[in-house]
DNA sequence: TGCAGTGTTGCTTC
DNA sequence: CGAAGCAACACTGC
């Protein structure tokens, strides 16, 4: 579920614990080579390349673009680039100390996610100086990692197509107009949560935003009146940042750096709550689920109608 | 038991 | 060009 809330919540809980740090190791049991490109250390030979690259290199800091995770990396003191950790479905990171056990798997020994169910899913771990380890834990294998040279940074295909961040200053209302202008005859729940438009935005947040806005997921992006365009774009901006305020979302098997749950899922207004009644006050609606451009979206049946001009 | 459904995204097809 | 469908994988819940 990692979407901008939980890739913020694992960026920050990584960044206050290995920075300055020094990788000494890398390992991964990913194996496939379908599906991802050539860079991604599924493929056997890009990764014996990738731990040429990281090993031996130290983290200056952590970031996050849209739901990438950037390890930044140093050597001799000058930037090399960076790893990018896409968790995609189900992965997410933790921080601890782990042994390596005669399974050819890691458990966790000490402190850190000890409690942490999804430990049995670790794929990818790096070792660092002070002996303690990041691990991905990935139950359905789609995560992707890469090493992005620093001079790739701005022209790699991961990361160039991807639109503004939302909770930037630099994220105006008349940002988010101008990016919903590019596709006026798009509906506003698949628009919100292509990546190329607004960063960030998964299915969780696009219904939570649409369902406090008071806009239908299928209403086209013009016929959105001035005044639903803000309540929406302040909707989205509030939140996500409640959504980081919760430590994320974990409905489902999301997990922080120390493998505990975040508790956005308590505040869901219609995500999940299919056939509820909705808790707008006045509003006597319920909440109805209908598959939109692939994806299950939830939505109330009085306050977010479909109509001709909102 | 069986199968529909799950947070993401990129490739293929039309 | 855009939109839709599906595949990558493993588990949960009805």
């Amino acid at each position: 579920m990692p979407e901008l809330p939980e890739v913020q919540t694992t960026t920050h809980g990584l960044d206050t614990h290995i920075r300055d740090l020094v990788i000494t190791d890398v390992w991964t049991d990913y194996n496939s080579k379908f599906f991802e490109g050539k860079d991604s250390i599924k493929n056997p030979t890009y990764f014996k390349k990738f731990k040429k690259e990281v090993v031996g290199s130290t983290i200056s800091h952590v970031s996050r673009r849209a739901k990438n995770i950037l390890i930044h990396l140093t050597r001799d003191g000058t930037e090399i680039g960076s790893i990018l950790v896409h968790m995609k479905m189900t992965g997410h990171m933790l921080y601890g100390k782990y042994a390596f056990n005669s399974k050819n798997s890691w458990t966790p020994i000490e402190e850190g996610p000890l409690k942490d169910p999804f430990n049995r899913f670790i794929h990818f771990v790096l070792t660092l100086s002070n002996k303690r380890h990041v691990a991905l834990s990935d139950m359905r294998k789609f995560a992707k990692v890469t090493f992005i040279p620093h001079h790739h940074h701005t022209t790699t295909n991961h990361l160039k197509d991807i639109g503004p961040e939302p909770l930037e200053k630099e994220f105006s209302f008349e940002v988010f107009r101008s990016q919903l202008r590019t596709k006026p005859q798009g509906k506003i729940k698949p628009t919100l949560m292509d990546q190329s438009i607004i960063a960030g935005i998964g299915n969780i947040y696009a219904d939570e935003s649409l369902w406090r806005a008071g806009i239908h997921p299928e209403q086209p992006v013009e016929t959105i009146s001035l005044p639903y365009l803000k309540k929406l774009y302040t909707a989205i901006r509030t939140t996500l940042m409640q959504g980081i305020d919760f430590g994320g979302d974990s409905m489902s098997d999301y997990r922080n750096i120390h493998g505990e749950r975040g508790k956005f899922q308590e505040t869901h207004r219609a995500y999940r709550k299919t056939g509820t009644l909705c808790s707008k006050p006045g509003c006597k609606g319920k909440i109805l689920r209908k598959m939109i451009a692939g994806r299950s979206s939830h939505f109330c049946s009085i306050h977010q109608k479909l109509t001709t001009r909102t």
